[in-house]
DNA sequence: TTCAGTGCAAAAACTTTGCAGGAGG
DNA sequence: CCTCCTGCAAAGTTTTTGCACTGAA
């Protein structure tokens, strides 16, 4: 499970440069937190977080790196339908999408080749130049405790 | 473009009934704003527009009203990565999907009937019983004034 | 030296909740 | 007549913004 943060860095670094962008500790710092949080999180809960872990990187500074690691896509920016903005790492994963279950929240991930040829064809049709999708499919899932769970 | 809103009136009270919930002259009223409403709405945005037009059905009702017309489906709910629910009409309309312009918030629609399928199938694979799905694309479009536009 | 980035707190945007009164069944 | 539904306002959640200061280039 342990990830090479410094490859990750590297990565980082190079977007960073490029888009003209600072060059600051605290958004590695944020990297390193989102790389070793297990499965998705939200922005505030990585704040939170890292507070607890004594960090001292603002709320701002968060937000404002999530976004920048999810356009270089060192992490993928996530909505399953709650109202907030969730994150996971995208780093050396492969793309895949999601089940929701709509009465426990469990997440399952799933892999679909056609997707992306769907994806092609119909941006292509209508004229689009694709940059991503998202694909969530809600149901119940078969889980022993679902309806026990709460959330997540 | 008018639809037949009688015949809506009839499925939401039958879906009332059978619910066990209590057949009320402002739940009529939200929907009927609500089918109304061309193209996709946010619940605070038909509030507002309610409450523009002399309607003092609260905002309470309205948040309520919209989460029972998409459980009986003749709305549709929708999330297109802003971090708020959007509804559109799904009365006498049949499913589609989504391309989102990240330059200038053009929303397409498509059909794909294969999706269907993959949903069926993947759902299957992993042990959900699939109640929908959300499958957006999201790119940028060949629209001359693409970028030129802030919102919708 | 310069200005993008930072921390902090306040505000904004959207949604939910608590409560007292009113009407549907 | 019993509660579910309603309006209203307050509170909750998540995200954005304003401002003065700091440190990367």
């Amino acid at each position: 499970m342990s990830v090479n943060l410094n490859e990750a860095h590297e990565v980082f670094r190079k977007y960073l440069k490029q888009e003209k962008h600072r060059v600051t500790p605290e958004r590695f710092e944020v990297l390193d937190f989102a790389l070793k949080y297990e499965g998705h999180f939200g922005a505030d809960e990585l704040y939170l977080r890292m507070k607890n872990n004594k960090s001292n990187v603002s709320r701002a500074t968060v937000y404002n790196t999530l976004e920048l690691l999810a356009a270089c896509e060192l992490l993928a920016k996530r909505n399953f339908g709650e109202n907030k903005t969730r994150y996971e790492s995208n780093y050396g994963r492969k793309s895949h999408d999601h089940l929701i279950c709509i009465n426990c929240g469990a997440i399952k991930e799933f892999t679909e080749p056609e997707i992306e040829e769907i994806v092609a064809q119909v941006a292509k049709k209508l004229g689009f130049k694709p940059q991503g999708h998202s694909f969530n499919i809600f149901g119940k899932c078969n889980n022993a405790n679902c309806k026990h769970k709460d959330n997540e």
